[in-house]
RNA sequence: GGUGCCAUCGCCAAGUGGUAAGGCCGCAGCCUGCAAAGCUGCUAUCCCCGGUUCAAAUCCGGGUGGCACCUCCA
């Protein structure tokens, strides 16, 4: 396996710290608000790395955190005169829906914060008896990014001589600008800590460093095998959370990087003043979870994403193509077999991800399918091969687990499924009359439905088109 | 200002030295009562200039044009 480490901005060969298993570390959200498109790229990126992991045989330990102190919490609560867990509940769990919604595995650990004070509580004080760390008069905890060497060495930023002088002259107690809180002094009643360092909250790059060594770090030489976020968190955050590591422990903190790019809509960075797609809960209104997860994860994880609609429906005609074929092998039973279209797939997806070249080894498999189906229906050695094939692939990629007739009729009640089916059943009987005039014109009622029809040889279907 | 990323067919998008995957759209055909679906065939020399090399979309230099981070935002 392959991945692009962005410290050393290079493709690596994945060899992992234990053969027993990988660990795997992502930032999670922050449960103040529902999650967007961008979070859901995120999970899904991550939730694709651990099932090529698996597929390739490695027991993972995945760990995504909830962050549920946070500065934009407690605001939240105020502004609604709700408690904090009132908020971080709400949004813990809209966050497991939205996710579920997008076929996204749970992660094996997921710490919250809340529940890892006593892991910071350890961390900060190693670092203060090291003299990594220092307390100011206020109570604040600072962490002294002087004393670590090896500052600034997973982002590759350089400081800036100018800011520097300017912050310096603005700045508060700190000893260096660049200092950045790992506990903050606060004693406001909504939500405070008792700590060996007086009342507060810890500072946000505290707690991962904390739960990582807390639930998964080893005697290695580094704490983990890979640590994931988005791509802005590689600075200030992912650079903090190594200098704590690194000056708390004998150990780096990851062996490996990954940062999933961003994701824009129509061009424009995402933000909440261009409505309402921007949230999974809105997105998932209008399309198919699945069909979210197959967009969002079509092409290179660490490129920017941009999404449109248009897009999105090219997209979906390419997962329609799956579901036909599921279709037509439907009932089959799933046998293990040896496919070459499985082991390039696995190929593809350990070289970094390579979904775009993955789509198009299935889009190959399911041609080679249907041609060969065509030419003989009732060829079993391609029925099974295919069935298996797909198994894979849902596995792997998280594609196609729905029921495949089910999946063609989206968003569609119960009541107008019932109105379809009739029309469908009366077409049916005006063919067998050879009526043709009466069915073209049951056929146009169907479609005004948003509903296409295909005869076949196994029936009339009709499929949600739009 | 600092750091870094990117630029491939109308659109989306693989490909990191050996002669341009795939999808959408479009055109032609097979199939069909007609369709739809499915299948077959057709459609690019890789932003510009220069260099290295037997050989470059792929490496180096210089342009031009996008974008991100440097403000607790995935």
């Amino acid at each position: 396996m392959f991945i692009y480490d962005s410290v050393q901005k290079t493709k690596r060969e994945f060899i992992p710290l234990s053969k027993e298993q990988v660990t795997l570390y992502v930032c999670g959200p922050t449960v103040y608000d529902d999650a967007h498109l961008g979070h859901a790229k995120s999970a899904l990126v991550f939730d694709l790395l651990r099932r090529v992991l698996e597929a390739n045989g490695h027991n993972v330990i995945y760990a995504r955190n909830i962050t549920d102190i946070d500065d934009k919490i407690i605001k939240k609560a105020a502004e609604q005169g709700v408690g904090i867990t009132d908020i971080t509940d709400k949004f813990t769990e809209a966050y497991h829906v939205d996710m579920s919604a997008l076929g996204i595995e749970r992660p094996t650990l997921e710490p919250k914060a809340t529940e890892s004070l006593e892991a910071m509580f350890e961390l900060i004080q190693k670092l203060i008896d090291t003299n990594h760390a220092y307390q100011i008069e206020n109570g604040d905890v600072y962490f002294d990014t002087q004393s670590d060497q090896k500052y600034l060495s997973i982002s590759g930023n350089k400081q800036n001589d100018d800011d520097r002088q300017e912050r310096v002259e603005s700045s508060t107690a700190k000893k260096h600008p660049a200092d950045f809180a790992l506990w903050k002094s606060v004693n406001d009643k909504s939500l405070t800590f008792p700590s060996p360092f007086g009342a507060g909250r810890p500072g946000w790059h505290t707690e991962c460093s904390a739960m990582i060594e807390k639930h998964l770090a080893g005697d290695d030489k580094f704490a983990i095998d890979i640590h994931g976020g988005g791509a802005d968190l590689l600075f200030p955050h992912h650079e903090n959370e190594a200098a704590q590591t690194r000056c708390s422990s004998n150990h780096e903190l990851a062996n490996y990087w990954m940062h999933n790019g961003f994701v824009n809509i129509d061009g424009e960075k995402m933000s909440k003043s261009l409505g309402n797609s921007f949230f999974i809960k809105d997105a998932l209104k209008v399309y198919d979870g699945e069909v979210l997860r197959f967009y969002l994860l079509s092409t290179n994880y660490r490129s920017n994403f941009n999404f449109n609609e248009q897009d999105l429906l090219a997209s979906k005609k390419r997962l329609d193509k799956m579901y036909r074929l599921k279709k037509r092998l439907f009932g089959m039973k799933i046998a293990d077999e040896k496919t070459e279209m499985k082991t390039k797939l696995l190929e593809a997806l350990s070289d970094d991800l390579n979904v775009s070249l993955g789509l198009a080894i299935i889009d190959e498999m399911v041609a080679n399918a249907n041609e060969t189906l065509d030419a003989n229906p009732k060829d079993k050695l391609i029925k099974r091969q295919s069935t298996s094939d797909l198994a894979f692939i849902e596995k792997v990629l998280g594609f196609g687990h729905q029921n495949p007739f089910e999946y063609f009729q989206f968003g569609l009640d119960a009541d107008t499924k019932k109105k379809i089916d009739d029309l469908v059943a009366q077409r049916s009987d005006a063919k067998k009359e050879k009526n043709f005039e009466k069915s073209d014109l049951l056929r146009d009622e169907i479609m005004a439905f948003g509903v296409s029809i295909m005869d076949t040889a196994q029936g009339t279907f009709w499929e949600r088109t739009e």
